[in-house]
DNA sequence: CAGACTGTTATAGTAAACTATAACACTAGT
DNA sequence: ACTAGTGTTATAGTTTACTATAACAGTCTG
């Protein structure tokens, strides 16, 4: 199991998302419980604050409910206002950047998603103009 | 021009990458100095020694060398330096993350190679196991 | 009630990122 | 020499993320 953090990305955070990431697969369905946050914080031997701030991001977002004594339960719909909210960030914010990386770095988008492996020997001499960043004396 | 800093990465390392970047589009060529500190402050509304740290980072890795009163200059090599470890990088960390998002999310291929905008009534109803997350209580 | 589990709050400390202000060191043009 | 442009360092303060430790507040089971 992952129990790293190797994002640049806080603690946190990257909780919330390994959440939503389980709610989006299915591991973790409406209704159900979430790990505690002292196993939790044991288990990725990480502060229980830590936990708890990013649970509190998913009550924030109205994805989960917290119960005083009892728990915090994923909310009904939880997973399909997910996936609407994921994907537009996500086609928003993330692929067009992603998208650019890719271009810029001379590899190809359809042999990425087609998930062949690129031989990457074959790199561009030349650089392959489209946006030119700013620059200013 | 982008005057912003929307990720959530810390400004000196996205300013490292806008460098890298323009490096790699041929905006800035081997031999080029780079803007100038007090400049690229001025401009972006950063601090100096934030900028500094963005470039410094470049010198760690080689790219750009420093001379001090005249400017940071681009070494040469560096593009090919970079288009080779910037693969690397990417295809080793980045990309194994995004594309476990797409079929999280269950995108299309279609909808992320035309910038068509998704007509996100088509959900997957039924979650795609993969790569089921761990979980203990 | 007692005890064991939940979430939550309080207090306090560390480290990283960023900021403001200022000075130092070196190079080049006049 | 003077000046204006480079990179660099020093000092110090703010904010955010994370940590440790402890206590408070509910729920449920025995």
């Amino acid at each position: 199991m992952e129990r790293e953090w190797n994002d640049n990305q806080p603690i946190y955070r990257q909780l919330r998302d390994r959440v939503v990431a389980m709610i989006l697969d299915g591991v973790l369905k409406e209704g159900d419980p979430l790990p505690s946050v002292r196993n939790v914080a044991a288990e990725y031997r990480v502060n229980p604050l830590t936990v708890l701030k990013g649970y509190q991001q998913l009550v924030a977002e109205g994805l989960v409910e917290s119960r005083r004594g009892r728990g915090m339960f994923i909310n009904a719909g939880a997973r399909s206002v997910l996936l609407q909210g994921e994907r537009q960030k996500f086609l928003g914010e993330e692929w067009p950047r992603i998208q650019s990386a890719i271009q810029r770095l001379g590899l190809k988008v359809e042999e990425l998603l087609n998930g062949s492996r690129p031989s990457s020997t074959a790199a561009p001499s030349k650089p392959a103009k489209s946006d030119p960043p700013e620059e200013e004396s």
